[in-house]
DNA sequence: GCCACGACGGTACCT
DNA sequence: ACAGGTACCGTCGTGGCG
């Protein structure tokens, strides 16, 4: 029989029989099927020398190979642009794959061995064009043997699976959830402290708790998971899971002697690629992963950005810190408190979770890697799993990672800023610049002709500076990539136009277009990282090369129409507002360089200071863009950011130097007062490495040790919240963490001096307005 | 021993 | 673990200072 299935999951599973792959899935109503696929079997390239005679290390393959393996000459496969002699040793049993690698790698004439590291359900993915979040057809059987799965049936492949064009997304049970623990001090330790509450929100509206009576919490996770397995989630979503939840419920278990049965065959999450947790037959989201995406939050806790995303109505109003629990706990009196804050917080995370989980969705069909891996997995093999996909398509094969030395190379050009404050500007930036660049000069691995090489007789694009050539024709990988891209968010954008807004389906066109846009910035970036499978360092040289060279002609251009540049940094070119002369620079630049320039932003005002990347304007709508500058920062106090940005709207709407240094000396004194709420005053720093690698003193690491002192764990990438106190020595020896201080304490007059003056003068000094004159 | 200064470590931003 | 360019803060070593 025929079955269309919306693929959810993908699992492989290795027996004495050979491999098989798991399709976990939905069908047409909505049913929830398993489809066994045991006829893929997997394979790797062996690379012949140009010069190799193919017969003869065939033979030598036949006598080393191990007996499951089948061997099959492959004469269309190119690498790096070139076609070469390839042989595709395909093997019944995955295990056997390495052991082959090994031995036949050895042989003479044999270059290397090829594609033995992409994962065997990748590569099930990728040879069958099968995208996660997607629908297709297959041929199958009904299995009617009985099992333990959680699941309406089970199929036996027939066939591999056929995408199919249908752009529904069927219904998914999505379960949010969270946990409380208790320890009296500290983090909680799984095999110390109990799980005292687990909380749960579902998409059907309903929420489910589960209390521990004292500390035994045995009962708490098992009731958990009987409240998974009956509820039976599609999707189920946490914040930080990944890293707390899901282990600590793990050990957690093992230490009590219960399993965490929560997957669709009776198993427990298990850790996988990129560092994300696999629960089998579901999808798992931390959505802590993808609040990255949102640059616009600096300090990525749930309540920031579910405020962010409107998906809470009060952040904060009754917020716990996870340094109060225990008190929470301890008091009975005030135990219903931390009940309903944790199952606040589960709502909370459903509805962050509904909110993103539409452009998980787009960019993992994007993409090509499932839904719960795309999240965990950093931009580079994001943009990687995309390429190979295409590389396959072209019969491209895929080069291994290899380790490299880093050297660097010259980037983008900025512009000095004029100081001041300016009237009406205009920024034009270059569409799409790198990408559009690396497609006219045809830049890509394969095209590259390495020093020596001849020149093709259809030409070569010589870069600027370095004198780097590419071959003109034929089209370069990235060229295609890149074209397919750009095509393909114009045609989004365009059924856009022609959509309603209130519709679902403008949600899912426009998280489509921003997953489209994401991985056609990143392949610049992609090409110049020395982890990148494809990495080929002139190429990235090139196209930055390529990019100065193009700004500066536009500089010309633009000042040859009369336009005055105020600002520029790689792509953009502020000019003070002239409206035809934009226009004819526009067509100039278009027609010189054949690439699209267009003023997307008009500044009604705008002010710089002396430094590149930091600058304020307002929009026609009175709307005030800050960037670079200190509000636009993650680390400076919110009392610095609220004074800078109050001085930047009094000089932007009306220029009254006056007004602002009055504004200035009233907030000090408010400061002074003790009107400044305390979390003002908090400075957010990343750990970016163990606290222990620190080489100098630095507050915020400092402050961290304090914590670790008190039993808390802290660990590299986590964000410390800390306050300056009063007393003498360093800065780094009166940094405290915030939840540790109390607000006499804190050292005003460091808030005064390093943070508010500092970040008022930083505008204020370029009109001449001294320091002493802030100062009430 | 104290201070000014510059190099350097460290973080976060911009495109 | 996508690139390079940039600003800015705090720490720390160093040389001058009788």
């Amino acid at each position: 029989m025929k079955l269309r299935f919306w693929l959810l999951d993908i699992n492989d599973a290795i027996t004495e029989k050979g491999a098989e792959i798991h399709l976990w899935g939905l069908d047409d109503t909505a049913n929830h099927i398993l489809v066994v696929d045991k006829s893929f079997p997997p394979y790797f390239y062996l690379l012949l020398e140009d010069k190799a005679d193919i017969k003869e290390v065939v033979r030598e393959i036949e006598v080393k190979k191990s007996p499951d393996a089948v061997i099959e000459e492959d004469l269309e496969r190119k690498y790096f642009g070139k076609p070469v002699k390839a042989v595709k040793i395909t093997c019944r049993d995955p295990n056997s794959i390495a052991k082959n690698t090994n031995s036949l790698g050895k042989i003479n004439g044999v270059k290397a061995s090829l594609e033995d590291d992409i994962r065997y359900s990748f590569r099930y993915l990728i040879d069958n064009d099968v995208y996660p979040c997607g629908w297709h057809e297959i041929d199958v059987d009904k299995i009617e043997e009985k099992s333990d799965n959680k699941i309406e049936e089970i199929y036996v492949a027939k066939s591999h699976p056929r995408a199919i064009q249908k752009s529904s997304t069927p219904s998914l049970r999505i379960l949010a959830f969270s946990i409380v623990c208790y320890s009296p001090k500290g983090s909680p330790k799984p095999d110390k402290n109990p799980v005292v509450m687990i909380s749960t929100a579902t998409s059907n509206g309903k929420t489910m708790q589960f209390v521990s009576e004292g500390s035994n919490d045995k009962k708490v996770i098992e009731s958990f998971i009987e409240g998974i397995q009956t509820y039976d989630p599609d999707i189920i979503v946490g914040y930080g899971s990944n890293s707390f939840e899901w282990p600590f419920l793990l050990q957690r278990s093992k230490k009590l002697g219960i399993k965490l049965k929560v997957d669709r065959q009776g198993g427990e999450p298990h850790t996988s690629v990129y560092g994300h947790v696999s629960v089998t037959g579901r999808i798992n989201i931390d959505f802590f992963d993808l609040s990255d995406e949102i640059e616009e939050v600096k300090i990525k806790t749930l309540e920031n950005i579910a405020e962010y995303l409107g998906a809470t109505k009060k952040a904060d109003e009754m917020l716990i810190d996870d340094m109060d629990i225990p008190r929470y706990w301890e008091d009975n009196s005030k135990q219903s408190i931390l009940s309903e804050y944790s199952l606040k917080k589960a709502s909370t995370i459903l509805r962050v979770g509904q909110n993103l989980l539409n452009f998980s969705m787009q960019l993992s069909y994007l993409v090509g890697l499932p839904p719960d891996q795309i999240g965990a997995a950093a931009v580079g093999f994001r943009t990687e799993s995309y390429l190979i996909r295409q590389a396959y398509k072209i019969k491209e094969l895929i080069p291994h990672r290899i380790e490299r030395p880093y050297f660097p190379y010259k980037g983008a050009t900025v512009l000095e800023p004029k100081p001041g404050l300016h009237g009406k500007t205009a920024v034009l930036d270059f569409r799409s610049m790198y990408p559009n660049i690396m497609i006219a000069k045809n830049i890509s691995p394969d095209t590259y002709l390495e020093s020596g090489e001849k020149n093709p007789y259809l030409g070569v694009y010589v870069a600027p500076e370095m004198g780097y050539s590419f071959r003109k024709s034929p089209p370069g990988f990235y060229n295609k990539v890149l074209s397919t891209l750009i095509e393909a968010r114009d045609d989004i954008r365009d059924k856009l136009k022609n959509t309603d807004p209130k519709k679902t389906e403008y949600r899912v066109l426009d998280s489509r277009q921003r997953a489209v846009k994401i991985i056609t910035n990143a392949v610049y970036g992609y090409a110049g990282w020395i982890g990148a499978r494809w990495y080929v360092r002139e190429v990235a040289e090139a196209t930055a090369a390529w990019g100065r060279y193009t700004i500066a002609h536009a500089i010309d251009l633009a000042e040859k129409e009369g336009l005055e540049v105020i600002y520029g940094d790689t792509d953009s070119l502020f000019v003070l507002f002239d409206s035809e002369k934009i226009d004819r620079f526009i067509e100039d630049v278009q027609r010189d360089l054949g690439l699209e320039i267009s003023a997307n932003e008009v500044y009604e005002r705008i002010f710089f200071t002396e430094a590149k990347k930091r600058y304020a304007g307002i929009f026609t709508d009175g709307r005030l863009d800050i960037v670079g500058l200190e509000v636009a920062r993650g680390d400076w106090s919110e009392a610095a950011k609220r004074v800078q940005e109050g001085i930047l709207e009094i000089i932007l709407k009306g220029k009254i130097i006056q007004k602002a240094t009055s504004f200035v000396r009233q907030y000090i004194l408010d400061l002074r007062e003790g009107k400044i709420p305390f979390s003002d005053l908090i400075i957010w720093k990343t750990l970016t490495r163990d606290v222990s690698e620190y080489v100098v003193k630095v507050p915020h690491a400092e402050a961290a040790k304090r914590l670790l002192r008190e039993g808390w764990e802290v660990a590299r990438g986590d964000k410390i919240g800390f306050v300056i106190v009063k007393g003498r020595g360093k800065l780094h020896e009166r940094a405290v963490p915030y939840s540790i201080a109390t607000y006499s304490e804190i050292d005003l007059a460091f808030y005064e001096e390093q943070q508010i003056i500092p970040a008022a003068s930083r505008i204020l000094s370029i009109f001449n307005v001294p320091i002493e004159s802030l100062k009430p």
